[in-house]
DNA sequence: TTCGAGCCGTTAGGGGCCGAACTATAGTCC
DNA sequence: GGACTATAGTTCGGCCCCTAACGGCTCGAA
């Protein structure tokens, strides 16, 4: 990690591209350890998130499923396709709407995320080791409020 | 958005996977603006933060541009490829190391970078722009501390 | 001096993510 | 009922990133 990375500019702002840059590495970081931790039961990061948001909420269409975490639909297409394959999620009709279609959990589905969440508990720690509650609640909320005004600047 | 982000787990504690997410998910929408304010000069997000350090730090090794943007040496090679076959910079012979190599802008590459200035800037507007001079520099404090928890914990 | 440990950049292969374009269905307004 | 608009999921092309493996080069120890 380079010290520039809050050198000052001559506008006396800390140099905020690179602050960026740090959040967006930082959040790498994260979901790579995550990852690492899901492989050996054969889920990967961004699925693994999939697989959670299923247990917790129940079958939906993949728009909702994008909507929760936050990626496009074309994403939600992939993640559910190899989910599919790997026999952890299936795509059933939509009962009122036929353009649509509700993504699953099959019991291998079930049963998966039943062992995974331990092991993300577990790369949890890691990084939560190093922040207090406060802070936590600090980040989040100082990260929900940068998320507020990308959305209330659409296009810069 | 959705609200369960914020949800208590049974723990007492946030619910620190959707937090995890949430950091991606914000960091990836400001990488996205930034890049979006540079394609139209051609240079891509990534490309713009190596022209960068390239302007403000001079000429180096790609393993040592690897380690200011903290990607890997094999990113770095993808990112030289296009920047060099846009002309933005140049591959020279490391003076002292055979194994190495200098990586140089050249004027066409001192030139975007000049003109991209202002336009990162602008992007960077809509976000801090919800954010104080200390709530910034407080979010970019934490990060740090997340980062380095990760870096104490190798293998978590 | 010669060798092996170790670092350099590259290549190959694999995720994850996006926007735009496309097809099919839904819903609305004449 | 027919046309129009909006929405759902998918496909396509593109960017960013990673690990593992490879060949070239360095450098210190035997």
């Amino acid at each position: 990690m380079s010290e520039d990375f809050y050198e000052q500019s001559p506008g006396g702002n800390v140099r905020a591209t690179e602050a960026v840059m740090n959040t967006v590495r930082t959040a790498d970081l994260l979901m790579d350890r995550i990852g690492r931790a899901l492989r050996p039961l054969g889920v990967s990061q961004a699925g693994g998130l999939v697989l959670g948001v299923l247990r917790d909420h129940g079958a939906m269409p993949p728009s909702q499923l994008g909507e929760r975490l936050i990626v496009s639909r074309a994403t939600v297409t992939g993640l559910v396709d190899s989910l599919e394959g790997a026999g952890f999620v299936q795509r059933t009709p939509h009962p009122e709407d036929r353009r649509s279609l509700m993504v699953e959990l099959t019991p291998a589905g079930l049963d998966v995320v039943a062992r995974l969440r331990p092991l993300v508990h577990e790369a949890e720690k890691a990084w939560l080791s190093g922040l207090s509650d406060e802070e936590l609640a600090q980040l989040i909320g100082l990260l929900h409020r940068v998320q507020q005004s990308l959305e209330d600047n659409p296009e810069a």
